[in-house]
DNA sequence: CGACATGTTGAACCTCATCAACCGACGTGG
DNA sequence: CCACGTCGGTTGATGAGGTTCAACATGTCG
């Protein structure tokens, strides 16, 4: 983005911290904003009737959130670790948008890039077995943490390891897994030597190839 | 779209029939054109280096096909059905496009609806178990095919029922299951009477809300 | 310390995948 | 014309991968 652009939306901004676990949109209610996300991850939740529950998205920085053109948000955006975020009254950063053809392309492009990784995960969802589904996700957050610079949080780094910004639970739900598979996969990834974890939630990868196969991935290709 | 529109659509366009089973758009090769789907169904599809196989999106008339702004494309294109297409060369298309701030506007909303039916679906095969998946398939097709106009290839129509576009193969890779279990699934929905079957591929559903029951969802709710 | 949330591990069960046989429709060629 | 192969679809028997239920471990906060 460009100066003026930068200018125009911080006019209109108002940064704000969300704790974990904190609703940030219903899918009962209609959005009255949209938001640029500073740090952190927020999960995008879909719930059946009957209360079953799937993450269809996890955002993070600088991902947006929200919807362009104000019609009604169809998931709930829950904040899976402390998050902040930089929001705009819905109106104001539409008409930014109207007149701004260039931001304009930008967001179709973050739109377009949205719904290749959620076709990616439709294909782990269909067909990988549980172990691929499992290093599948700590391949995807082990790029993410160690290539787009540190992980913000003071944990990590320095000896190539880093946090994951989501509970057992979290993964299940991201996944269509239970708790219990991740927990066991996470096991057995161990077991292997494939992941080493500090803690629950602190892990390394010693070969990111060995990881990107137990994914079922040919070492190069997709997320 | 206005008539301008339409016209400048219509100068650089090029109508193509395809055959069922053909591929329109390889995942290897980048795409060199955009389309505009006349009739018959077009399956997007991803493959695993060992070859399962997941369909991440159906697309009828008047679905577009196609990237926007030239990346590669993902996934593969083939012709579920007989296709009839309305091609247009990448190139001209983009001009086009930029040029017309209301076109890109069309195109951005259409991919938003995308992204809300991929993730739709990601709960689908996430959380729902094989009867509601074949439920849930057989009630998308009913409202497509009931609501939106004829089925244009002379099935059903008349009588309330109509055709399946997918094959049960087609049906398994879409929902994430076998060709077994899809048909395993369709005989159990016959015999408990929600759906009747003409033939292999035409159906009828006396009571679309039983369907829906079936597929895990509230009457009133989403696709 | 006790209460609660998060995570791990074990045993039993069940849904769905796998393997296999079979059916009907269609097209081809002897 | 009918044998033959092929393709799409159905049905059955069996078994494995994941879920479910349950117990237990660990960590945190009052």
């Amino acid at each position: 983005m460009n100066e003026d652009q930068i200018q125009a939306l911080n006019s209109i901004a108002r940064t704000r911290l969300i704790e974990a676990g904190q609703v940030i949109m219903s899918d009962q209610e209609p959005a009255t904003f949209f938001a640029n996300i500073i740090s952190g991850t927020v999960k995008l939740i879909k719930n059946t009737p009957d209360g079953r529950q799937q993450i269809v998205g996890l955002l993070f920085a600088p991902d947006f959130l929200g919807r362009a053109f104000s019609r009604n948000n169809p998931y709930f955006a829950e904040a899976a670790t402390d998050v902040e975020i930089c929001m705009f009254p819905n109106a104001a950063f539409e008409r930014l948008v109207e007149s701004n053809p260039d931001l304009q392309h930008r967001l179709f492009e973050r739109t377009l890039d949205e719904l290749d990784a959620a076709r990616d995960w439709m294909l782990l969802l269909g067909r990988k077995t549980a172990e691929e589904k499992v290093a599948s996700f700590l391949l995807l957050i082990a790029r993410r943490q160690l290539l787009s610079g540190c992980t913000h949080d003071g944990l990590g780094q320095a000896d190539g390891s880093f946090a994951l910004p989501l509970t057992r639970a979290d993964m299940a739900d991201y996944l269509g897994l239970t708790i219990e598979t991740v927990s066991r996969q996470i096991t057995r990834l161990k077991l292997s030597g494939i992941v080493a974890m500090n803690s629950n939630r602190v892990m390394a990868v010693p070969d990111m190839a060995r990881l990107a196969a137990a994914a079922g991935q040919t070492a190069a290709a997709q997320g």
